[in-house]
DNA sequence: GTGAAAGCGCTAACAT
DNA sequence: ATGTTAGCGCTTTCAC
């Protein structure tokens, strides 16, 4: 058999049913107006022609693809993809199929909203990877609501939703704070995302507050990778006069874990014993034995199911949203890489 | 702005360059016959508009949608985001479009099947999910390649393209003999998974051919997770009459590292001192510094070339390729956790 | 409740 | 090389 086997279409179904066409598109339209008894003939010879109705010829008529497109940056962090697939689970219940663009980290999605554009998708997620402004008002001219996840852009009307980063970085501050923590070492993420700015500025902010001096705090690069924080931790101890950190701020937990392996495996530093540390995220390899991370929980499914409200897929005629930037506070989980002052649970 | 807002179509792009609707079509249709000119001039036009061809649209007519489907089980496995990302990079090389379906472990993708023919896409390659042999049938139907990845189905017609799995787990059996191991545990997978009890049978026979024992070799479940296999591995020591055995074969990599770390943090077990350990996939965790795991490479780029050469995307009018069944070997990667024997790398 | 007919935005002959 | 025309498979008025 070749491909090009002709289709079985709407008016095939209606032939061998005796109805209409426009009955066999009754028939699978939920809640249009057709008598139970011609549903039932139509769908049996739908299913004796084994049927299904083209979901791309529907869309050109109806203007909605029920495809919603998932712009994802840095895979390496197990945290995207976990959004990843809450999304996809929560999006699937819906019946909505997901469309994939990987960018890599630090590149324009501009070529994938482009794409985007073409599929007519009923709304685009963008997870940490940029985005020009030109790109989203291109998205809203067409009435494609776009939302940021876990990232803003400062003077655009695109909406988004992100964890309270800033105050997320307050909270492990004062986390070692209360620990004792007098000096502190900070591995940053990728410089062009908020997310890591956001997080060390409110941890830096709460160290100041709490009489920590400026010098006192030092910053190195991770780059938002396990890898990253591991080679830049084995590199800032291993320079010939540094004065050891108390504490260490992984901006994720990908990168706390990478700092906490080079620390105890190849540099001989304990954690905590010798040496605090924190993440940010909560991803569950951070739950791990091994590590057991002490860090700052970001909802996952609070956050996907405000996204998909912003969204608003199921009023497609309702004016998009603009500007909305959905704050939500994470939670201090305490584990085992900053000790428990006393009185603490 | 309503979403509703009329979007501008190929036709008032025609419009404002003077020509005719076709020749903006040709425009944006590479290889087409169009002058220089001409088409400059539309394309002068679209810019100024804004205008995006409509690919829903075109697939109408053309039939080919330029969407992969790609499905997705098991994300807690690393080793399928490895893949999954490598689809999707290749793929949108090539121009075309994912779109991700995830089913849970075990589950059944005749729903995410479905959802695929509504959409034509141009194929659908499956990974680590069920699949009735009534879902190959309707997609062949309906000229619709179907790949299976590291997955096959007797007695089906689908293709697939796979590690050889039998053979990597014999060289994991080859490297434990050398290396002295008398004895033998073996963590396995989703047993529903052809993927797991291949690497089994090719590891045991191997050891049988050795002169291994039967009753030296014992299994568990691990459920393919890191999880699922830490605790497995602890629940198995604690029994009150176990015989250490002196080495454990974790079916893929992410079991092996649960194994590894339920032996070294909670049974006090030394690895590879007390107890050899090996893995399967080499997913990029498994090279960190606490694993640092002996393992099988599975290929994965050149597997996720095959597939897609499978699939034969450029060439949609060719019949599709029934019953293919490419194995591709894997290899066996020292590293630190089998001790090598003299005389080896 | 049902059928006829007019599109949705594009591509692909077919003319010119 | 360019324009005209007829669909692609569906949804959606509009009559009845």
């Amino acid at each position: 058999m070749t491909r090009s086997s002709t289709r079985t279409t709407s008016f095939d179904v209606a032939a061998l049913a005796g109805v209409s066409q426009s009955a066999v598109s009754r028939a699978f339209t939920p809640g249009s107006s057709i008598a139970e008894e011609t549903r039932q003939k139509v769908l049996e010879a739908a299913r004796r022609l084994n049927y299904v109705p083209n979901s791309i010829a529907s869309s050109l008529t109806t203007k909605r693809s029920n495809i919603v497109a998932l712009i994802l940056g840095n895979l390496a962090n197990p945290f995207y993809v976990h959004v990843m697939h809450a999304f996809s689970r929560k999006l699937q219940e819906h019946g909505r199929q997901v469309l994939i663009f990987t960018v890599d980290a630090g590149a324009e999605s501009d070529d994938a909203i482009l794409q985007v554009l073409k599929y007519q998708v009923d709304g685009v997620i963008l997870t940490s990877a940029q985005l020009s402004t030109r790109m989203t008002s291109m998205c809203h001219d067409r009435g494609i609501p776009i939302v940021l996840f876990n990232r803003y852009i400062p003077g655009s009307d695109a909406s988004g939703v992100r964890c309270d980063n800033t105050a997320g970085g307050r909270l492990l501050a004062e986390a070692f704070l209360a620990a004792g923590a007098k000096s502190y070492l900070i591995v940053t993420g990728d410089p062009t995302a908020t997310t890591s700015g956001d997080r060390v500025r409110g941890f830096m902010d709460r160290l100041i507050e709490g009489g920590i001096k400026r010098t006192d705090i030092t910053q190195i690069e991770g780059y938002s990778s396990y890898e990253g924080a591991f080679s830049a931790t084995i590199r800032y101890f291993s320079a010939p006069d540094v004065k050891r950190p108390e504490a260490i701020f992984g901006v994720n937990d990908i990168m706390a874990m990478g700092v906490m392996d080079a620390l105890q495996l190849r540099l001989g530093i304990r954690v905590p014993k010798d040496l605090m540390l924190a993440g940010f995220d909560d991803i569950p390899e951070g739950r791990r034995a091994p590590y057991h991370l002490t860090t700052v929980r970001q909802p996952i499914d609070q956050m996907v199911n405000e996204t998909l409200a912003i969204l608003h897929l199921d009023e497609p005629t309702r004016p998009i949203e603009r500007g909305i930037d959905r704050r939500i506070a994470g939670r201090l989980i305490w584990r085992s890489t900053i000790p428990v002052p006393q009185g603490n649970g």
